[in-house]
DNA sequence: AATTTATTTCGACGTTCATCGAAATATATC
DNA sequence: GATATATTTCGATGAACGTCGAAATAAATT
């Protein structure tokens, strides 16, 4: 493959978030990518055929999922050369624009981002309820539980062919987040629990009286973390 | 500049055969980067322009050249990093399919190239006529009589604003040969004195009998050189 | 078997990009 | 001053690209 090639493939900002969603060695669906590329589904598909034909991207089918991860650390490593060696035109540590709602808490396609996300996934690991082994999440052998008491059924997520509990890298907090099946159980039980509503934007997050007490009592999250 | 952008002005064979042209540090003018992209000089303007504006290309002028170079060597190692590191659809060395004519001689803009451009500079320097410091080529500052020889006055060269024998990397044989005014001084004196031909692509370069006769006596190339 | 979810295919539409002929401008040379 | 060379500007043209609605396909779930 060409300079030029390569250069047209990444050279839509896409592409570019699904690779850089993808970086760090995890897999995401088809939906989660198009999620993080703000494209429809039928748009996502067209890039990723043209991310996994130019070789730059691994596909694998798990049932009706459709995975996708990074090709190799080549690649890895020359997108993280291209984004540490190019000139900038802008300096500024885009971060500091994040609306403050959005980097609280957020919807990162099915499953919580932002400081909620992350601090949720750090208590896990924690109290052991998840396990970070490699820079991946892993469910600890005996179920803990927290899921139970969250009203989450773990043996009946394990039967899905979604992967688990993929991290998934936090584009504000720069730390990691879970997704995957259980990410997305553990969310939409909130939701379904009145611990947290989506805003009218469909990206950011509130967090209920409810579900602070709830974080809080059940969770173990800091009181400091609601001011 | 994101890497979006970055790739998108890469993601053109055109552009990217300029930058290549450039790689090793050397400055090429408008008309001989065109000549490298195979574009007309107005489609050169509009590439050259994208590439300045991305901060990849340095541009500076000379009287009624214009020069660039590659900006800094953090833009020719992440090009060089693209070059080696991404996954390839072909692994055949393209040099194997080169046509033998275009090997052996021929223009490159207004100078020569193939193994003739470069054994002439091989030469030059062996004889001290020109010299190869740090990876460019010079003239000595006494002038060596087989520009006489060949017919070329330097004092009238050294009054251009051109530069003088930039080093121009061959494609082909991945050795230096001059370029510049003296490389194009030397190439227009040999097609005037019949010691060269051009072929009616335009491209390759027919050495003729008396061209044969003066590189071996005046020049001292091997006779084998012409087997 | 019916329904739902994940993903792909199809086709239309609008935008972006790269090209060059003609002409103009800037910098020499004669 | 006239002419030549290097380069840019202008505008038109055609190709390439990215989007999504609608529909279809594949793999679950009910």
């Amino acid at each position: 493959m060409s300079i030029a090639d390569f250069g047209r493939v990444i050279g839509h900002e896409s592409r570019v978030a699904m690779l850089q969603a993808l970086m760090g060695g995890v897999a995401l669906s088809a939906s989660e990518l198009a999620w993080h590329a703000g494209v429809t589904n039928q748009t996502a598909t067209s890039h990723l055929n043209e991310l996994v034909n130019a070789k730059l991207l691994y596909r694998r089918k798990c049932g009706r999922f459709h995975y996708y991860e990074i090709n190799g650390d080549s690649v890895a490593s020359t997108i993280e050369k291209i984004a540490s060696g190019i000139p900038v035109k802008d300096g500024r540590d885009f971060r500091r624009n994040v609306k403050p709602e959005l980097k609280k808490a957020r919807f990162c396609y099915d499953h919580l981002a932002g400081e909620l996300g992350v601090e949720i996934s750090r208590i896990l690991v924690q109290i052991e309820a998840l396990v970070l082994y490699q820079d991946s999440f892993h469910l600890p052998e005996t179920e803990h539980p927290i899921y139970r008491t969250v009203g989450i059924d773990l043996s009946e997520i394990r039967k899905s062919r979604r992967l688990l509990c993929p991290r998934c890298v936090d584009w504000t907090e720069r730390l990691p987040h879970v997704a995957g099946a259980v990410g997305a159980a553990i969310a939409a039980k909130m939701v379904e629990s009145g611990f947290i509503v989506r805003s009218r934007n469909e990206r950011s997050v509130k967090i209920t009286r409810s579900g602070r007490f709830f974080l809080i009592d059940k969770l173990g999250l800091s009181a400091s973390f609601f001011v």
